[in-house]
DNA sequence: GCTTACCCGAGCAAATTGCTAGGTTTCTTG
DNA sequence: CAAGAAACCTAGCAATTTGCTCGGGTAAGC
């Protein structure tokens, strides 16, 4: 389980397709430019998101990406690990025999251990519950109710970025180096 | 709060370090061939962690590295970011103000309360819960009796890879993606 | 004064990151 | 049917990061 910005931009892509799904697909056009993601890195994170059946696609004008599922179905440990090639680097290459020999290779279960509890965690947080915490920050999207195929070129989102105070969220930096 | 191959090294370097810092200090040549890591990877790393206060160091014959703090006051969270510069690719260049333009940068906020629960989860995991997890698995260290100066020099591990069948780890891969 | 070990920095191949460029296919609409 | 919108795909590329080697220092013990 690597946490990298790579994750982070496919976390925050999936948030902005929650937030909007419901008016139809959403195009790589509108979050490439909402969320200032490149248009191809875009296409090559969802083209392994959907290969990984979190999204589906729909071709042609008025396509777009729809999650595959409900949001509280999908958890963030399946949007990162879909984007970021699940890390090796056990030094005894992922085979499980290392241990016949005797020697070291407690990196094996070591790590496995961390990462198992990192997983959990991360499995626990829900695409819904990332999406409610926008809109509950003051996150609104404009409705544009459903046009023909359900229309969601620029769906003109409008942050209403009100001052809330911090909830949850909002910490100036949480993890400073002392 | 990034999670990388590097950290990982890291971990497991102190947790080496905590299982048998008892008898004296630990070189980090005995930690590299124990753990297989680079030498020269290890010095840089415990460069890091020794000006984050991590470790302290002795040097010349006899010398090697020590726990700065006990076992149970060192985090993983603490290892990982000490070893690993902290992630920006807010896009936004992580000022704050991004948000008086009245547009996107929900990344901020976004990942940043990702992030903390991360961040507050690797901090509930000490280096004394890690060193305890191996020993439970039948990890056994040499005692090597404080000589001199307690020396630490190949203290020859035993890792007696009992079948302990699966407490909380020992899952084959707790992350495959479907 | 030798050896041990920590320190430090330069550099380097390989991989990864985020992106540009340039296409093709599929679908809707005029 | 043609035009366009959008998903798809591939190749490549500058910058960074990852582990590492090499070559030296410097502090402490024998």
């Amino acid at each position: 389980m690597r946490l990298t910005t790579k994750g982070r931009f496919a976390v925050t892509a999936m948030i902005d397709l929650g937030l909007r799904q419901s008016s139809g697909p959403v195009t790589l056009a509108a979050i490439s430019q909402r969320q200032s993601i490149s248009l191809s890195y875009l296409e090559q994170l969802f083209g392994k998101l959907r290969r990984n059946e979190l999204v589906e696609s729909t071709r042609g004008p008025g396509g777009g990406y729809t999650l595959a599922r409900s949001p509280s179905e999908i958890t963030v440990a399946e949007i990162i690990s879909s984007v970021d090639e699940p890390m090796d680097a056990t030094h005894c290459g992922g085979k499980e025999n290392c241990l016949g020999e005797s020697e070291r290779c407690m990196t094996h279960d070591l790590w496995t251990a961390l990462n198992v509890r990192m997983v959990e965690f991360l499995e626990s947080v829900t695409l819904q519950k990332l999406v409610d915490d926008q809109l509950a920050k003051g996150f609104r999207v404009e409705d544009k109710p459903t046009l023909k195929r359900a229309i969601s070129s620029m769906p003109t989102v409008r942050p209403i970025r009100m001052n809330v105070p911090n909830s949850v969220f909002a910490l100036g930096n949480a993890f400073s180096k002392t």
